[in-house]
RNA sequence: GGGCUCGUGGCUUAGCCCGGAUAUAGCGCUGGGCUUCUAACCCAGAUGUCGAGGGUUCGAAUCCCUCCGGGCCCGCCA
């Protein structure tokens, strides 16, 4: 809805622009407090044509021509601005199409394939906070880019190639898995265990060594080793995953590229290059002319390949089969994915859309699955959740033990879901208990608790037998009416900008503000007790804001409940 | 040392790409509001040299330069 309004006053302003003689490309659109949709395009044009803004301004505002059906209401001139404002019909028809298109309200015409690589965390333990921000921010995303239209498959890539699965490997040979905790718990604990025994008895390193060596061969029984301990290990990261909400379509392990010889190819075109060199018997990218000074190594002196040489055969496979591809990577990613990017380009192959993310650190410092210092996702969802529950009973102490629990779950995957997405990918985050069992901030259980509002509402409704099929949209005059309605109407515009910029905490900020909006309509517009015209209108705006307010929360992958 | 990135009230944070009209919101703080649809709510108030300095511009949190502080990276590791 107001992706067509942006539009029309665009053209609009453009062809007023136009009759009054000015050529510019720039319209200097802008939201403002002042405005639905604001113009400093007068600025812009005074330099240039020597003239005072304002002048200019009158001639631009007095050929502006709007159309009786149009979304927008009026264009009105304070200063050197021009100020858009919203017509009846764009709010009449944003209620209209909500209660018609429901769910699938805000889901925009892209059109394309997408492959989103996200969490891909080593399955050597358990996912810590750090490794969850990754797939959070991956499967927000992932939801954002189906409403926006496109045809999206998550994939994880398990790195089963690496030395820390090796160790893993070699710690299960070595040390007594312990059955009864949860498996990418026992494996972080063999895989600490055994990383301490390897620095302390360094003889034990060449071991490690050869079971590399064989699983890169296709050693059968070492195959079945390293099989059990991934599948072991990613047993419990999916679990954990699933209990967020988080599912991969599928997963991609990078030995595969080894054995179906993509690898090797790689390596063959990149030696064609021409600025491939052989140092030391290693072959190697110069990438001084991509802007890189660091070269990169692609092949060993011993001839076996290195992670990036793999990860540059997974990506040649991805591009096949998508339009886009989007990597969800941690800040220490940065060097090597454009070193990625650069080797890709190179070969001329297409090149992934990276979404860096910057690191989740403990107070103490950085965390390490190696040395066993991380908070787990597990633990930390565990603490949430009795926080809730605690918030729960004290709120509703009322209710059974059943309902408790399941809001104590849907509210704390919320909180922890939401707390991850409302920053921006690019800030450093220091983990904070106190913070993450803090339910008094607006957060999700604040945007869950006005859908509840807004169901209730609804529910007692219907309980009553008041029928709200037919409605005058009209009638929704108040402030705080106009107000939610522009808010629901902008659903589509923020889908947009986060998918476009690939940014998830958009509309994690524009959940907020629609419930906020909401609850101000929840306090001041009565519904139930209205005249009938008046109840029967307010009724269906609030199926609408209950119906967004869902949409809302479902592209953040967070639970909408009827009741909590 | 070099590269990338972040720095916005006591704390957390939006806006920065694409410069505009009184800088966003939350927590905390002060005060107020439940005989009305769930108070996990709402209203009012105090709190800011937008890290520092310089530059560009009619106009800078936003663009450019320098500096300071935090994070990440700079392996024939992944």
């Amino acid at each position: 809805m107001f992706l067509r309004f942006k539009d029309e006053v665009a053209s609009v302003l453009s062809s007023a622009l136009a009759k009054a003689g000015f050529e510019i490309d720039d319209l200097a659109l802008h939201e403002s407090p002042h405005a639905d949709i604001a113009s400093s395009v007068a600025f812009r044009l005074a330099p240039e044509y020597k003239r005072n803004p304002k002048e200019i301004c009158e001639a631009i505002y007095k050929n502006i021509r709007i159309t009786p059906d149009s979304y927008i209401e009026r264009a009105e001139m304070v200063g050197p601005y021009i100020n858009f404002f919203v017509s009846r019909t764009l709010l009449n028809e944003t209620v209209l199409r909500v209660l018609l298109e429901r769910e699938d309200f805000g889901v925009l015409e892209k059109k394309g394939a997408v492959i989103l690589e996200h969490t891909s965390a080593n399955p050597d333990g358990p996912l810590h906070i750090g490794h969850i921000r990754n797939s959070v921010i991956g499967d927000t995303l992932a939801r954002i880019l189906k409403r926006a239209g496109y045809d999206v498959r998550t994939q994880y890539y398990i790195n089963d190639m690496g030395r820390q699965i090796a160790v893993v490997v070699w710690g299960l040979m070595n040390f007594e898995f312990d059955k009864t905790k949860k498996p990418d718990h026992a494996i972080a604990e063999i895989y600490i265990n055994a990383n301490k025994t390897l620095v302390d008895e360094k003889e034990h390193s060449p071991e490690v060594d050869a079971l590399m060596k064989k699983y890169e061969n296709g050693d059968p029984e070492t195959v079945q080793r390293f099989k059990d301990a991934i599948d072991t290990a990613m047993h419990g990261i999916e679990e954990s995953l699933r209990r967020m909400n988080i599912s991969h379509d599928e997963f991609i392990w990078e030995s595969r590229f080894v054995r179906t010889g993509d690898v090797s190819r790689v390596m063959e075109r990149i030696k064609k290059l021409n600025c491939a060199m052989i140092k030391d018997g290693a072959l190697m990218v110069d990438l001084k002319d991509m802007d890189i000074q660091k070269p990169l190594v692609v092949q060993r002196s011993d001839g076996t390949s290195l992670y990036t040489t793999r990860d540059l055969a997974y990506h040649e496979w991805k591009a096949a089969m998508c339009d886009r591809m989007i990597d969800i990577l941690g800040a220490d990613h940065k060097l090597i994915s454009s070193q990625l990017k650069a080797v890709l380009r190179l070969l001329g192959l297409p090149e992934p859309e990276i979404v860096i993310f910057e690191f989740v650190s403990l107070p103490e410092g950085s965390m390490s699955t190696r040395r066993g210092v991380f908070i787990s996702a597990d633990e930390l969802l565990d603490e949430v959740e009795r926080a809730a529950y605690s918030e729960v009973n004290k709120k509703r102490p009322d209710t059974d033990e059943e309902f408790k629990k399941k809001v104590a779950a849907f509210v704390s995957i919320g909180a922890v879901r939401y707390d991850i997405i409302r920053v921006s990918p690019d800030k450093a985050t220091t983990f904070d208990w106190r913070e993450a069992l803090d339910f008094e901030k607006q957060g999700a259980p604040f945007i869950q608790y006005a859908h509840a509002r807004a169901c209730s509402i609804i529910k007692n409704a219907q309980d009553g037998g008041i029928a709200f099929e037919s409605y005058d949209p009209n009638l929704l005059v108040e402030e705080q009416e106009t107000a939610l309605i522009k808010k629901l109407a902008s659903f589509d515009s923020t889908i947009d900008s986060a998918s476009r910029g690939l940014k998830p905490h958009i509309v994690a900020i524009y959940a907020r503000e629609l419930a906020d909006v909401f609850n101000q309509f929840y306090k001041y517009v009565p519904v139930l007790s209205a005249e009938p015209e008046f109840r029967a209108a307010r009724l269906a705006l609030v199926d609408c804001s209950r119906i967004v307010l869902a949409n809302a929360l479902d592209t953040l992958g967070i639970a909408a409940p009827e009741s909590m």
